[in-house]
DNA sequence: AAGCTGTCCAACCGCCTTACC
DNA sequence: AGGTAAGGCGGTTGGACAGCT
């Protein structure tokens, strides 16, 4: 038996939060900031506890959560961020700025799961089912053919994703003509995708970190400028200069009125007070997200590294900036590749290089 | 229109880790 | 060193909603 939940304190209110909750709560962040999140409840005139506060604002009241529907390639970048991550949700969520670890819990759960089946991609796996793995096996002339196959090509072979629909041969190609280096990466596990004869060479790595970047780069341009709620229909009493109603239904799953705050807020990189007046609230800009470090962010995964104290040769990622013709291959990525890193990078210390 | 069913997702639960005393 | 509180995280639940019969 684990301890109590606090929430079941006496007096505490559960289950959806009211647009007077979350504004009490919203303007007791955006005015004193994140401290202690059990004393916040109190503060903020609420009936919660602090877990529940925290959770409330980080899953819903961030100014800088990114709503609506998953884009193509964030929904890619989940999938072989997952392929390396498993479930470690708020890890995978690092990485795709304005999504909460819940969302992207929620949308693996709901959606991607189902697409993956529906593709014979074992969605744990990230392997092809065991009744396509049966399939291939008759379809295999020997298995000795098989170790050819897959020593000349290490990953396609095993990949998950490895499809005629999804891997055309020119990125194919491309991928096979990679310039070798080595890095000093911790190779932990390989179970996925992974050369079963030894073929560990780093080119893996950095197909990974070229097959990734733009996709992330992709998923970074295609944030929505436009600082936003919803489901607070309330705040709309706030007056904005720049407050206009918007129509998202190209974007948006809110079935809730929705406000959106056009560029001149999100760029004060400011919080209101509730009253139009816009100071700047340095736990809104630095500590709960801020947009300068995506960069970083991507740096972080692909860029210079340290790993467990030692520095990676620096990585040429001309790939995406002299191959820009090629970034709609996006969709063509190799997710498998990701399989080269870590199973579990939290258990790894990277010195980023920033 | 009413009832049923499936889906989505916000929120809770319980466990683990960390910080502090 | 041990106890406690708080934060963080992943798994799960249950209510709201949409679609179908």
């Amino acid at each position: 038996m684990g301890r109590p939940s606090c929430c079941l304190k006496p007096k505490l209110r559960k289950g959806l939060w009211s647009p007077e909750e979350d504004q009490k709560l919203f303007n007791h962040i955006t005015t004193f900031g994140v401290g202690c999140w059990s004393s916040v409840p109190k503060q903020a005139g609420l009936q919660r506890c602090g877990k529940s506060c925290r959770l409330r604002w980080l899953n819903y009241l961030r100014p800088d959560l990114k709503r609506g529907m998953f884009s193509k390639q964030e929904e890619d970048l989940i999938i072989r961020l997952h392929e390396v991550l498993g479930n470690r949700w708020a890890q995978i969520a690092t990485q795709l700025p304005g999504r909460t670890d819940n969302e992207i819990k929620n949308f693996w759960n709901s959606s991607l799961k189902k697409k993956l089946k529906q593709q014979g991609i074992d969605p744990n796996t990230h392997k092809p089912l065991l009744s396509e793995i049966d399939e291939d096996k008759k379809n295999c002339t020997s298995a000795k053919e098989n170790i050819l196959q897959s020593s000349q090509q290490p990953f396609f072979n095993n990949s998950s994703y490895f499809n005629a629909e999804i891997h055309e041969s020119s990125s194919k190609e491309h991928f096979l003509t990679k310039p070798v280096f080595d890095i000093p990466f911790p190779l932990c596990e390989f179970q996925a995708g992974f050369d079963p004869i030894g073929n560990t060479n780093s080119s893996h790595l950095l197909e990974c970190h070229q097959n990734l970047r733009p996709a992330l780069d992709q998923t970074h341009l295609e944030i929505n400028q436009d600082f936003q709620f919803t489901s607070m229909p309330n705040l709309s009493s706030w007056h904005y200069e720049d407050v206009k109603e918007t129509d998202f239904s190209d974007n948006s799953t809110s079935r809730s009125s929705t406000l959106s705050f056009n560029n001149g807020i999100k760029d004060s990189s400011s919080t209101t007070n509730g009253h139009g007046e816009f100071g700047t609230n340095n736990m809104v800009e630095n500590e709960v997200f801020s947009w300068n470090n995506d960069e970083t962010k991507l740096e972080s995964l692909f860029g210079s590294f340290q790993v467990n104290g030692v520095k990676s040769e620096e990585v040429n990622v001309s790939y995406w900036e002299e191959d820009q013709p090629n970034r709609q291959n996006v969709e063509n990525h190799n997710s498998f590749l990701l399989t080269t890193l870590s199973e579990d990078l939290t258990d790894t210390s990277f010195d980023f290089l920033i």
